[in-house]
DNA sequence: TCGGCTACCACCTTTGAACAGA
DNA sequence: ATCTGTTCAAAGGTGGTAGCCG
């Protein structure tokens, strides 16, 4: 589950050295991220991951930890995750699976979870897995704690950033990249919906132990029980009572039943999957889906697939039709293995020359749940499209667009089109001159913050 | 009427201070 | 005086559920 970047400096931006004199400042290359629990993610991942959201924010679980390698030992890095809102659907969950409910609402203003290590040296960060434990979700829009804002019932894609800079203000013009598993997309809820996910928190997070079927627990939990899992091939299912390890060996044991390949019992679990049915719904014309009559194949075989998320699917199609199978992996678990944005990270020839400010005020970085604006460049799909054209995320001010704005691109590309179209509306116009950076100008800058800091 | 949201609950883990012993 | 290990209470993280609200 390690995908490789083999970068150039990628954008067309000015090196770090060339803004900062700083002499340490190398490109980032050959950076590889680790999804720790991958497996646990996976277990989710083929039911159709939920995450609860509450007004004084909920922590994920599973929790994002990471382990990274590639960076240079003596340069500092920081690390971000922020949310990507998948598709622009809402969703309901209806019996016993998500239907779309209608288009997404306004994005909610956008923030970004910054790792409380950051700023840390490359060799801080590759001796150990980095945990984003105590990142938070919130619906609550008027959150001042510094959690990260979703929409209940949207799906999310967490993206993690990869930034080579001195400390938050440096961030602004540095080399960084992204990079994400679309393992962990999930479904923000303010009540779990499907049992077969509240039966999984419950048995592998340390915190629901009260509500685990071991005897112990005195709680209700008839709904659960009444909810066999998932019958037949599926993994990681079964109650494993235990620490959250040991259900979590639990889990790995039984993904690869004896004898039968991995691959092979991933396809069968695609069965099960609550997104299989959206899946085949896009491809039939009588799709519940909005864009479902559009003809959108399905991309991938083991993924659960939202209907028809025109500009995400291309984009993952494209970013998986370039990604090499890392050796060793079955086909199927390749692709679901990583995924870089490449918008972001693909290369740019080279650095534009620009000369930073010198004095440039940043707020106070002193909380662990510090909040920052995140690159502009959400709404994710479409960047991928061609990344090559896309300056800089850091640089691209958000421009005239309303903070509730940052994570979509312009306005039509809020909703689902023709991938065509929408390859064609982002590649034209989402990176064109409504972003332009202007080199050196102040009040851009002054306009167009890099961090809004809403909570700090 | 219904789906989504919130407040509250009991149960559990985590955390850190206080303490004892080496 | 310092370090290490243990204990324990407080803080905080869970899902369940009833009731509210739009």
């Amino acid at each position: 589950y390690i995908f490789s970047c083999h970068l150039q400096p990628t954008f067309n931006m000015p090196s770090s050295s060339s803004v900062t004199g700083n002499p340490e400042s190398y490109p980032l290359s050959n950076v590889s991220i680790t999804l720790e629990n991958m497996e646990l993610w996976k277990c989710f991942h083929d039911i159709g991951t939920e995450m609860i959201i509450t007004k004084p924010g909920r922590r994920m679980f599973p929790h994002c930890k990471i382990s990274i390698a590639g960076l240079l030992p003596y340069v500092k890095y920081i690390l971000m995750v922020d949310m990507v809102p998948v598709d622009s659907f809402r969703y309901k969950w209806n019996k016993d699976k998500w239907e779309v409910a209608g288009k997404a609402e306004p994005q909610p203003p956008c923030r970004s979870y910054l790792h409380p290590d950051s700023p840390a040296l490359g060799s801080h960060w590759m001796k150990q897995t980095v945990s984003f434990l105590k990142m938070k979700l919130t619906n609550n829009t008027l959150d001042q704690n510094g959690h990260l804002i979703l929409h209940s019932m949207h799906r999310y894609n967490p993206r993690f950033h990869v930034v080579q800079a001195d400390d938050l203000f440096a961030m602004r013009w540095s080399v960084f990249q992204i990079f994400s598993f679309p393992e962990t997309t999930f479904t923000a809820v303010t009540a779990y919906q499907n049992t077969k996910i509240t039966k999984l928190k419950i048995d592998h997070n340390p915190f629901a132990k009260g509500f685990r079927d071991d005897g112990t627990n005195t709680k209700r939990y008839s709904v659960v029980l009444r909810t066999p899992c998932v019958p037949g091939p599926h993994r990681c299912c079964r109650v494993s009572p235990g620490p959250y390890n040991q259900s979590f060996e639990d889990c790995e044991e039984e993904e690869s039943p004896r004898g039968v390949p991995k691959e092979n019992t991933a396809v069968k679990e695609e069965r099960y999957s609550p997104w299989r049915s959206q899946q085949e719904s896009a491809q039939n014309p009588s799709s519940v889906s909005p864009v479902g009559s559009e003809g959108q194949a399905p991309v991938f075989s083991n993924e659960q697939l939202v209907p028809v998320p025109a500009s995400y699917q291309s984009y993952r199609s494209q970013e998986f039709a370039k990604t090499p199978s890392p050796p060793g992996l079955g086909s199927g678990s390749v692709r679901s293995a990583f995924q870089r944005q490449g918008s972001n990270a693909a290369a740019v020839p080279e650095h534009r020359t620009l000369r930073a400010p010198t004095t440039m005020a940043l707020p106070s970085a002193s909380s662990s749940h510090a909040a920052v604006a995140p690159p502009p460049e959400h709404g994710a799909s479409a960047h991928v499209a061609r990344p090559s054209a896309r300056p800089h995320p850091l640089y691209a001010p958000y421009g005239s667009e309303s903070a509730l704005g940052q994570w979509s691109g312009p306005g039509p590309s809020q909703y689902p089109h023709p991938p065509a179209a929408a390859a064609a509306r982002h590649v034209a116009g989402e990176y064109s001159g409504a972003h332009s950076y202007t080199p050196g100008n102040m009040v851009d800058w002054g306009q167009h913050p890099l961090f809004s800091f809403p909570c700090w």
